[in-house]
RNA sequence: CGGAGUGUAGUUCAGAUGGUAGAACACACGGUUCGGGACCGUGAGGUCGUGGGUUCAAGUCCCGCCACUCCGACCA
């Protein structure tokens, strides 16, 4: 990609916001706010999620997830069956109604929307098990909106459900999930940080599983075992849970963080309620057990940022860098550094290497180099009249940089990735 | 949903007591610069959130509405 082409150039470090993470997306043209915590994915921003997105995918499907898309648009009936159409059991509702006047609701979640549908297709144990998942837009009215894209009326969520004819296959299933998660967070590069959380299970099981990173922006407090990799949310905290799980309170230790992921067993209730059942092998009708699994992609993003910046800008792990490298041309009037500048850049991409070219001629080496700090690829690369035949390599996290012949430039880079 | 604040140029903001609409940054053009957001000159850019009211006269005063920001509560 070259720099001179991009919509929208990152602007000048100007205004900050509440967070981290809205100054640094905003200001870098990542997202543009459309009203209070709704945002639009700009090109930049949109790269980043494709990259999330793509890390979560390849899990799902690893563990047998197939994906689809449901509406945003959903009955009311549907609601009504869970009782959860009721503004006073659910406060996040944008409800809305057809020409005739028929009520309709905009998605919040799709447990009751999916698990409703699966009615048409699951009749039989040999129907089972399904594991379903998707990126979906969800909508909610939330109260207050706060802290950039961490939390927002509108984002995008990665949900999956399964269905299940026994608690024993759930329960291996939810297990493998637990397991695809820390990996999904250990690759989008948030593995260090991110803990499986025990929180309440509603009233199906004792708990549910949240995935908890450490930073002091979010909005829970939970209490964290570094040794065992674990963590208690704060709302479940006793001492029964703690003998239960072996740790004493002296080992505990009370921090912030962000539920970037959460699973839950939502065993048969729903199924009940919601009317889906199958025969067993000897005919005997039995409801089919379920469990739900969200990842908040667009709240990985923000929390991504939240993790990793300095005062200048983002710092972007490889896996989910918009482009890993930033290719700064400079003295681009003088026409044999323009020409090695193009054929560099020219290379990279015919290798495949993702790259942002800054081949602006009119733009002063300052303004450019702070435009790579913002944007935040994690390899930054200079062609300028200071560096002969060779480039100058620098990382993003780091301070020093190195001369590198072409070759050695573009052997390097086709290893990594 | 309680409390507080703010809406004026693309952006951030200034415009006491009513009297012809301002700056900085960004932008366009010309010039000097050229490795960490340089500088000089010129220029373009506005239904002052919106509807009503008071007044000879409203960005400014009064009332309604809308939006945004922050604090709190909420976040199964």
């Amino acid at each position: 990609m070259r720099y001179s082409k991009l919509f929208p150039k990152p602007q000048k470090l100007g205004k900050e916001y509440d967070s981290a993470n809205a100054t640094f997306l905003i200001n870098g043209g990542f997202i543009h706010q459309e009203m209070a915590g709704v945002y639009a994915l700009l090109p930049l921003g949109l790269r980043i999620v494709e990259k999330i997105k793509a890390i979560a995918r390849k899990e799902m499907v690893a563990v047998g997830g197939q994906e689809l898309i449901m509406t945003s648009l959903q009955r009311k009936e549907l609601w009504e069956k869970t009782d959860r159409w009721n503004d006073e059991k659910v406060d996040v509702w944008f409800k809305s109604h057809l020409k005739n006047g028929t009520e309709i609701g905009l998605a919040w979640s799709h447990e009751e929307q999916i698990t409703e549908m699966m009615k048409n297709y699951v009749t039989s144990y040999r129907d089972l098990p399904v594991r379903v998942f998707q990126f979906q837009t969800k909508l909610r009215n939330e109260l207050r909106a706060k802290s950039g894209i961490l939390r927002g009326r509108e984002f995008l969520m990665k949900d999956m459900y399964s269905y299940s004819t026994s608690e024993e296959t759930h329960t291996k299933f939810y297990d493998e999930v637990s397991q695809a998660y820390l990996r999904i967070f250990e690759n989008v590069g948030l593995g260090a940080d991110t803990y499986l959380t025990f929180a309440s299970g509603g009233a199906f099981t004792q708990f549910s599983h949240e995935f908890q990173t450490l930073t002091d922006i979010g909005e829970d407090v939970i209490y964290l075992h570094r040794q065992k990799k674990i963590a208690i949310n704060k709302e479940v905290l006793t001492q029964e849970v703690m003998s239960q799980l072996g740790v004493n309170q002296a080992d505990l230790e009370e921090v912030r963080a962000a539920e970037v992921g959460n699973i839950f067993s939502c065993g048969s209730t729903k199924s009940e309620q919601l009317g889906l059942f199958f025969n067993d092998e000897s005919g005997q009708k039995k409801p089919v057990i379920l469990g739900s699994y969200g990842i908040g992609i667009t709240r990985v993003m923000g929390v991504l940022v939240e993790k990793f910046h300095d005062d200048r800008g983002i710092m972007w792990p490889e896996q989910v860098a918009p482009y890993q490298v930033h290719l700064v041309g400079l003295d681009l009037h003088d026409d044999s550094i323009k020409k090695r500048a193009e054929s560099l850049y020219e290379a990279l991409v015919k290798r495949e290497v993702e790259v942002l070219f800054d081949d602006r001629e009119e733009v002063r080496a300052g303004e450019k180099f702070a435009d790579a700090d913002l944007i935040g690829n994690p390899i930054r690369l200079v062609i300028s009249k200071r560096t002969g035949e060779q480039v100058e390599w620098k990382r993003r996290n780091e301070k020093e940089s190195q001369l590198k012949m072409v070759d050695a430039v573009l052997s390097d880079l086709v290893k990594n990735y």
